[in-house]
RNA sequence: GCUCCCUUCGUCUAGAGGCCUAGGACGGAGCCCUCUCAAGGCUUAAACACCGGUUCGAAUCCGGUAGGGAGCGCCA
């Protein structure tokens, strides 16, 4: 500041807060543009009493044009930028100066920020040229909008990242969403990280705001959670059933689940909610579907059931769907009359991944403790059959 | 108000004058598959904001209009 100020770039400011205002008022009114009107250029005594600003003197003839990477050339008249202060009354720096500073020290090379910095953007450049320093390069990136279109806040969801993982997402699914918003190569859609860096160019980003599309995100996830490696999603499905109140430590038993259920959850929140039933005894069964599937007209298959796997050689999934073959070839009864009373006995609902691998994942002991509980519970609300 | 930016299906986007009767993806609809829920497969509806130019030819270039956004602090 204080070399700007020496050499006739920058000059002391004694105007006061109020008569600015009273001078933004008086162009409002005249519907022009706000704006300082240098009135204390010219002055070289000072105002006794007077803490004065320093402000940069601005060019006031001709045109700053930002080369920017993604809008091409914008230009701006230097007769609309005024002069703005770079040092407070009190000595301290505001912003417009310091980014500059900042820029310069560190010999930025690129400057990419969003588009709403435009407008400041010309600001800066005259103080470059002032310093005598060259100019970054610009990239004005287009904004990212709430999924209704307007500008995003705290309203619109999740503004922190560390929010994403609390709902369920993934790292790799957030970040892939995130650079196709406003980027794009070709009709590509899935990106890993390696490809992002590789193919990523700013020549290909593109001008115009966007919308958040949280469907997009979760189809997103659910792909990551479908291709991910199993022994990881794990964990994370570890850490979601601990906010749950849920401590596993079986690690195989977590890669196993989520393999299961994968393909039916977007979000590893979800997958926890859902997949509750593995790790510990539920409740209470859903009362329309044990309505509806622990009665009188399933009980047989569930007794036969009980006998099949409870004499089963391998707890395995293949084994298991045999021993339900077995039981529909025997009875008569179409699959799904054995497998959803089974399911709903094993898991108090009337979802879950395929019924052979949900009691493979659960194990022979919770099987037949569920299968026996449900048994009782036909039995205690009908009387013996 | 002034300055600047932006404008292709609901959304994210492809598209650099003829390849566009505008492609892909999410979401939607329908069908198939199926032990639930899903996942998957197939099919399908859906857009170049508007008006003028330039050109043999425009989603693509130019101008205007409309709409949206940002900025206009001794904030960052």
């Amino acid at each position: 500041a204080q070399q700007l100020l020496a050499d006739g770039h920058a000059y002391h400011c004694y105007c006061s807060k109020q008569e600015l205002e009273e001078m933004r008022a008086e162009q409002m009114a005249r519907k022009q543009k706000p704006r300082y009107d240098g009135r204390c250029r010219q002055r070289t005594e000072p105002v006794a009493g007077v803490a004065p600003v320093i402000r940069f003197r601005n060019p006031q003839q001709g045109q700053t044009v930002i080369h920017d990477l993604v809008h091409g050339d914008i230009i701006f008249d230097n007769a609309e930028l005024d002069d703005l202060i770079i040092a407070r009354s009190d000595g301290t720096p505001t912003y417009n100066f310091t980014v500059v500073v900042d820029d310069m020290d560190m010999r930025i090379t690129h400057v990419i920020r969003g588009d709403d910095h435009i407008n400041n953007t010309p600001r800066q450049i005259n103080i470059f040229n002032a310093l005598g320093v060259e100019t970054p390069r610009y990239a004005h990136l287009p904004m990212i909008l709430g999924p209704d279109g307007t500008k995003l806040s705290k309203r619109h969801g999740a503004v922190s990242v560390m929010q994403y993982r609390d709902d369920g997402f993934l790292p790799e699914a957030v970040l892939n969403y995130l650079v196709r918003l406003g980027w794009s190569h070709g009709d590509q859609e899935i990106f890993s990280r390696e490809e992002m860096v590789a193919l990523f160019d700013i020549a290909d980003v593109n001008k115009s705001a966007s919308a958040i599309n949280p469907d997009k995100l979760l189809w997103l996830n659910q792909h990551y959670i479908k291709t991910g490696d199993p022994a990881r999603l794990g964990a994370e499905l570890g850490w979601h059933l601990a906010r749950i109140g849920l401590e596993v430590t079986d690690a195989v038993k977590l890669a196993a689940v989520v393999r299961a259920q994968a393909e039916r959850a977007k979000t590893f929140k979800d997958m926890a909610l859902a997949s509750r039933f593995f790790f510990e005894e539920f409740a209470d069964y859903d009362a329309q579907a044990a309505a509806k599937n622990l009665n009188a007209e399933t009980l047989p298959a569930l007794r036969d059931m009980q006998a099949r796997l409870t004499t089963l050689e391998n707890w395995s999934a293949a084994a298991i769907h045999a021993a339900l073959e077995a039981c529909v070839a025997e009875s008569g009864l179409k699959l799904g009359k054995v497998a959803q009373p089974l399911r709903v006995a094993v898991s108090g609902g009337t979802v879950s991944p395929p019924i052979d691998a949900t009691l493979e994942i659960l194990g022979r002991e919770m099987t037949l403790l569920r299968l026996a509980r449900a048994i009782d519970h036909v039995e205690s609300a009908a009387g013996p059959i």
